[in-house]
DNA sequence: GATCGACACATAAGTGCCTTATGTCATAAT
DNA sequence: ATTATGACATAAGGCACTTATGTGTCGATC
């Protein structure tokens, strides 16, 4: 029984409910009008791992290719990226993000951080203490996924 | 300075970028098809706060009344809830969950603890250890916004 | 080279889920 | 009785998905 968390089912459902709030309260973060979670995590993909095939853009960001088609239609429109045909392959659409694109997700970057020190704020010494050591795991369990093959341990928001 | 997080930015960086991996993280444990985010986020509150007004229901979800009104069709129409007239206020709806809505939110409790344990399971002893230490901070955390008064301190899905 | 199959994206049609604006009925205040 | 306020329903539009289908390009086979 290498990992304490599988036998420990009290745990594992308390967290389960904390990913829940937390989910719910981050849906509050961000003015409306904004760009949706799926053009930031888009975009944020395209800044990361460079110009991406529209079909490959979908499957990673585990929407249908014709999803994926109409958005990055929508974010072409409003200036946030660039679409441009590869040399070699009449068929394709390379995608990448533009300098606009980066500012927002600069911005939404800034409110996050607004937010949890807001939400910090209110939080005693050995609380924060206690989450900044678990910080390290908690990176370590995201980045722990099968699929995070495709996010490379560089990778991060600035 | 009462709260070193304030005082920690990149601490605070790494928080949210950490964040911002979870949620489009979660985004995929659930399987497609099944019940929105809005709708859970609904039926829970239905489940842990007892029948509630459309117009309530709307303001405490954070969305406009004509989008719960919507809202509340669609879910009354898939059995998931039901309404009703209250005595003595012919202007009003009351809003409840059903058995099967509340089936509904067990099974997506159910993912989540599996999702979590399939994550954990690659996770070592420290780290978990790291993270079940730091639970009680968390909870605190998001318990602590300004309008979590909404939120009882006994409200927690089983 | 010609033909067929696979690949890549675009388009169509439909649904869910929001928004603001507006309409209708019920209740409360004067 | 009249007016103001409250509560929800409806209309219209946009965003963001889905499956189904269409069109053009590339690769494999003969």
């Amino acid at each position: 029984m290498q990992s304490p968390g599988a036998s420990d089912p009290e745990l594992v459902g308390r967290f389960s409910v904390l990913l829940e709030q937390l989910v719910r309260r981050l849906r509050t973060v961000y003015a409306a009008g904004q760009i949706s979670q799926s053009a930031a995590s888009t975009l944020a993909r395209l800044r990361d791992e460079g110009p991406l095939r529209i079909t490959d853009l979908a499957h990673a960001e585990g929407v249908s290719q014709p999803a994926m088609t109409q958005l990055v239609a929508r974010l072409e429109g409003e200036g946030l990226l660039a679409r441009r045909v590869p040399e070699g392959d009449r068929r394709s659409v390379l995608v990448d993000v533009s300098a606009a694109g980066r500012d927002v997700l600069e911005a939404r970057r800034a409110q996050r951080v607004e937010f949890l020190q807001d939400l910090l704020a209110g939080l005693d010494r050995s609380d924060w203490a206690a989450i900044a050591a678990a910080l390290p795991a908690l990176e370590r369990l995201v980045a722990s996924e099968p699929n995070s093959s495709r996010q490379s341990a560089h990778r991060k928001e600035p």
